[in-house]
This record gives C-alpha cells, sequence and structure tokens, in this order.
DNA sequence: CTGAAAGCGCTTACAG
DNA sequence: CTGAAAGCGCTTACAG
C-alpha cells in the first residue's frame, strides 16, 4: 500500500462548500449554471480538497463518455502521422478524450483494441485500417460509430472518409507515361490498399503502353529500411527501370539514397515517386513527387462525423471521397 | 437516435443463463471459479446477447482500471518510437489498456491529458518529460503512479527510468577527440534534456581541448528537415567545422543528405553523429553513428514498476539508471 | 438556483 | 460453486 488517502470525492468536496453534491457535479459540468457566491465556495473547497472527478463514475451515470479511440498501425513510418496528429489535436481541443490505439499488423490486437474501446462505450473508432466481419457486426451492435479513413470501402460498416486507391494508382501510371517513362518498376507491400494502388496502376498502364511493368514486394509498413534489398535486387532485372514506384514516401528516399549510394543521378538516371506526401517529400534532396492527400480535410470530416453521431444525428452520408493530388516534385 | 437498442448488460445475460448477475461476473473476469455446465450455459448466453463488458461500471465498482497513460509528444520523428512500440505491446499483452496521449510541446495539453488519465484513474502515468510542479503534487495526491523515461531528474516525482544525459554529452566529447575531431558544431534543442547532453559535452570538450566548439540552435522534434538551414549556416562560420553533433538521427540524416548535395563526402570531409540509435542510423549511407538506449530494458523496468504498483507494493528504488552505449558507424 | 433520491452496470464480502 | 444485496462515485429528472 501506498499509504495515500482515499481520493477525495464529490461528497467531500460538497461537506466542504456546504452544498449537495448535486450541486458540485452541476459546476463541475457546467460552473455557469450554479449562482456565482455558491461557484466560489465550491471552487475553494476543490482547491482545498484535491478533488479529480472520477470520470468512470460519470461517464457510467451520464451514459456518454465522450472519449474517442483512434487506432493505428505504428507510431513511426506511418502514412497517417500528420492526419492523426492533426485530428487528434482538433479532437481533444474540443473536449473529447482520445484513447490512441496501437494495432501492429495483427488482426489479433487490432481485435483486443476494439473490445477494449467498445467495453469503455466510445463515441467513436476511428481506424486507418478495416475490420473483419465479426468484429464488424460486434461494432454494429452498439452505439459506438465505425470511422474508417483513408479509405472507401464498397460496404463501409459505419462511415468511410478517404479516397479511391484503384484511381491514384491509374493517375500515377498516366502521369508515368505523360514524362515519357518506359520502364516502371513497382514496390507494393501486401495491404488491401497497396494492392488496389497496385491494380489501378497496372491496368492503365497497360491499356496505355501494352507493356507490363516489373515488380517488387516489401512488408508493411513501407519503409526506409527496405530500400536497400529493392534495390539491390534490380540486378536481377533484364533491364534496369527507369522509375520506380513506392509505397510510402519513406521507402521512396532510401530508394534515392541507395541510388545516390549507387552513382546513380535521381532524377535523370532513375526517377522516384513516393505516397503520402510527408513532410520529409518536401525536404529531401531530391525533393520527392508524391500523392498528397489532404489530412486536414480528413480530421475535418472525422469531427463532423463524431459532433453529429454524439448528437443524435443520423447520417445521409456513408462516405466521403476527399480525393488525392499528384504533387510533382524534383524526384521525377 | 441510431434506432439500436439498449445494450445487452449483465442482467440479460444472467436472465438468459438462469443465472445470477453475480455469477456470470464471475465467468466474465475469471472462467475457472464457475462449474464448467454454467459455465457453457454462460458463455452461450454471451454470445447470443452479445454481451460486452461495460468497463466503466466494472473498474468503478472493482476500483481499480488497469489503465496505463502513456504521454508521447510526436508520432513521427520521436527519439522515443522504439521503445514505445515495444511498451505499449508488452503492456497490452499483460493484460493492461493503454491510453496513449500526444502531448505535443505545449505543457497545457500536457496538463489536460494528465488530468484526464487521473480522472479515469489510471494505474501509471508513463511520460517522455518531466511534470511542472502543480501537476507534480496532483499527482501526489493520487493512487496513480508516474513514471518518467529517459531521464533521470535529481527528484523524481514517482519512478524515473533513464540515463545522465550530461555523461552522453561527456561520452561523445571523448569519443570525437578519440578519433582526432578539431572543429565540432553543436546543434541543440531547446529541451532540458538537450541542454544537459549540451553542457556534458561542452564541459568535457573544453577540458580536454581547450578550445570552444560552435553550436547552432533547433525546435524540438529535432527532424531531418531543420538540417538544411543548420548545414546553410555553416558558411557564416569562419572555419568549416569538421564533425556535427546532432540532436537527433532524423537530423543527423538530414546533414548527411545536404552535405552530400554539396558534394562534401561522410565522413571524409564532415564527421556526423546522431542520437537515440533510431531504425534509420543502421540504415542510412552512411550508417549512422549514434548513442544506443535500451529501449527494451526500459520498457521491462516500467512493466515491473507498474506491476509492483498494481500490487500494492512499494518501491526501494525511485531512479533506475539503464544507461547508454555509443555506436561507432560510418558516419564518423 | 438548489436538494433529495433514484439509477448507471458492474464487483465482492458474506452466507450458504 | 452460487446468490442476495450493498456499494463504487457520479448524474439528472423532479420538485421546490
Amino acid at each position: 500500500m501506498t499509504g495515500k488517502k482515499q481520493a477525495p470525492k464529490l461528497e467531500d468536496v460538497a461537506r466542504e462548500a456546504d452544498v449537495s453534491t448535486a450541486t458540485v457535479s452541476r459546476f463541475v459540468n457546467n460552473p455557469a449554471v450554479v449562482a456565482k457566491a455558491t461557484a466560489d465556495r465550491i471552487r475553494a473547497a476543490i482547491e482545498k480538497t484535491g478533488y479529480i472527478p472520477n470520470a468512470l463514475a460519470g461517464d457510467l451515470a451520464s451514459q456518454r463518455s465522450r472519449m474517442v479511440a483512434v487506432l493505428i498501425p505504428h507510431l513511426e513510418n506511418s502514412l497517417f502521422s500528420d492526419m492523426i496528429e492533426r485530428m487528434v489535436g482538433e479532437l481533444t481541443s474540443s473536449g473529447n478524450n482520445v484513447m490512441l490505439g496501437l494495432t501492429g499488423t495483427s488482426q489479433k490486437r487490432t481485435d483486443a483494441l476494439v473490445r477494449v474501446a467498445l467495453a469503455r462505450r466510445v463515441d467513436a473508432i476511428v481506424s486507418t485500417g478495416p475490420v473483419d466481419d465479426d468484429l464488424a457486426r460486434l461494432v454494429g451492435r452498439t452505439r459506438s460509430l465505425w470511422i474508417e479513413v483513408w479509405d472507401l470501402p464498397d460496404n463501409p460498416v459505419g462511415i468511410a472518409i478517404g479516397f479511391s486507391h484503384q484511381d491514384a494508382g491509374r493517375d500515377i501510371a498516366r502521369f508515368l507515361v505523360s514524362r515519357g517513362y518506359r520502364r516502371p518498376h513497382l514496390v507494393t507491400a501486401d495491404s488491401p490498399r497497396s494492392q488496389r494502388r497496385k491494380q489501378g496502376f497496372l491496368d492503365e498502364w497497360m491499356e496505355l503502353t501494352s507493356s507490363v511493368p516489373t515488380e517488387a514486394h516489401v512488408d508493411v509498413p513501407t519503409r526506409f529500411g527496405h530500400a536497400r534489398r529493392v534495390f539491390a535486387d534490380l540486378r536481377h532485372l533484364e533491364e534496369r527501370p527507369d522509375v520506380i514506384i513506392c509505397g510510402s514516401d519513406h521507402l521512396a528516399q532510401g530508394i534515392i539514397v541507395e541510388a545516390q549510394a549507387a552513382g546513380l543521378k535521381v532524377p535523370d538516371d532513375l526517377g522516384v515517386i513516393g505516397f503520402g506526401n510527408n513532410q520529409i517529400a518536401g525536404e529531401m534532396r531530391p525533393t520527392i513527387t508524391s500523392i498528397d492527400v489532404d489530412g486536414e480535410r480528413i480530421a475535418r470530416e472525422v469531427m463532423a462525423a463524431i459532433k453529429r453521431h454524439q448528437e443524435g444525428q443520423d447520417f445521409p452520408v456513408r462516405a466521403i471521397d476527399v480525393g488525392f493530388r499528384l504533387i510533382a516534385r524534383e524526384s521525377i
């Protein structure tokens, strides 16, 4: 035992301020509704007792948690970092308690985190990945809103705020053709989203050029460290590619470093395109051509959806397409 | 309104399984204590009703939350990413619910997050930064354990698990002297930890060489993007430094990129040393000399401390020094 | 503007 | 191994 005395509760503050617990509760949740003189006494009593409201009890009694769970796969090397930081900031400043959960790439951990979030009766779960059918059913039975970001699944569990990865792949293909590239090398991860971008790219590329790109695979998340192997493996190709399409800006950065170490110039000898428009894309030398996704817009839409849900309103729209933009820079 | 019916509760499961709520509760928390036949009925009832325990009510009744709050400044470019991921993984798999909080660099947000954590009656708060006096007093009155990691303050609020940043600075100085460097350029952020590393470096350097290093400042977190300005500013120095001491591996990476873009060879024309031994330190070309901190050890000690605290034991030790190691690589 | 009291959904000592 | 019942610390409709 730590020997610390019990935490003061509403009752202790009430006694100290000589009011009822109901009045202290009202003051804590909305100071404006109690009389000035009473408020002053309560404030003093809270200060004196060191009272910290018990949110567990409060949420239980009021039947709402004002908590939002945000699930991300990784801290570092994530396509979502900028968006998530922005979203967490906005959620926090509008009075929500954010519970960040680290899922890794394991479905088991995702499952566990979703259950924990539901058990704490969160208002919403924001996830960068899809949920499997069993879990979807479970979520569907609760009052918690499921928000998937960065993708537009055909039949979203709750609501989806994202863009078409297939279209992004197509756009990249068109862009490379327009720049005169002939031998693209496509580096893809095993995630459903990467696979759809790849499909979009392949469809469009083959349609426009009647040729077939070479390919390589990397693990999720696609990061800087993968570049060494990917680059080294190029020598097994019959012809060296003239452009490498990466699943993230970090990987693109790694490819540039490897290319330069091998004496190649980017983009003269080899073009490189990233994905996600992470901060480093604009900071690397050469700066990295990438696909930008409007993280601010996503954050805003997430906020709006949660607010509507908290206010008990329905959603006319289940999917919001925020689009994307190809940002041409020096690396291509 | 969503039109969803009320979430099923213990009572619904109990009725369905024809037992008391007490028994269902026991089953949920420890399946082994109920008879096999009863357990089977309850399991079926839970399945049928889609019951998800209300952790808010459970924690309130049992007076323990099994929640741990982990406070970090940023997602990306953080010295702590590897350690935090590891820690979160271990905490989660040993039955704790982890609440990740994003503090940014603002004390106000840190304050708010600490209050939220305390209000939810977390067992412990793990933080990569110190807490101000008022908040420390507040935390001290609760049953929540404060754990500061990556530093060893003189008088820790709860317990501290880290290392001496001053010693790290001194070690770097000795190392550079031993490698024959003469004109170090020290890039420091405004954080207390960076400042102490700087002080250690300066003390040792001046003692050994009787010369004074040049310096530059960057914002926290020290990241890749800062490199451009830092490097450009070198031309204002009377003599070009022969080695740059960076506050993070990301910044070191940026310096290497800038140096190469300017036609300098690392380490022949310019040495670079990072800090934190992030994954990229071993992956960059050239690989980056850095200070390694044993994140696995820190994670383990954090786990042990939380476990002891949850079991009501006292701490004989308030500060645990996990040390650090200088990893010499190609960049120096 | 304020108070008395019921209720939120669990847990757990106690008794059997 | 199981049940009846008190209690965890709040909130809030109702009444004044």
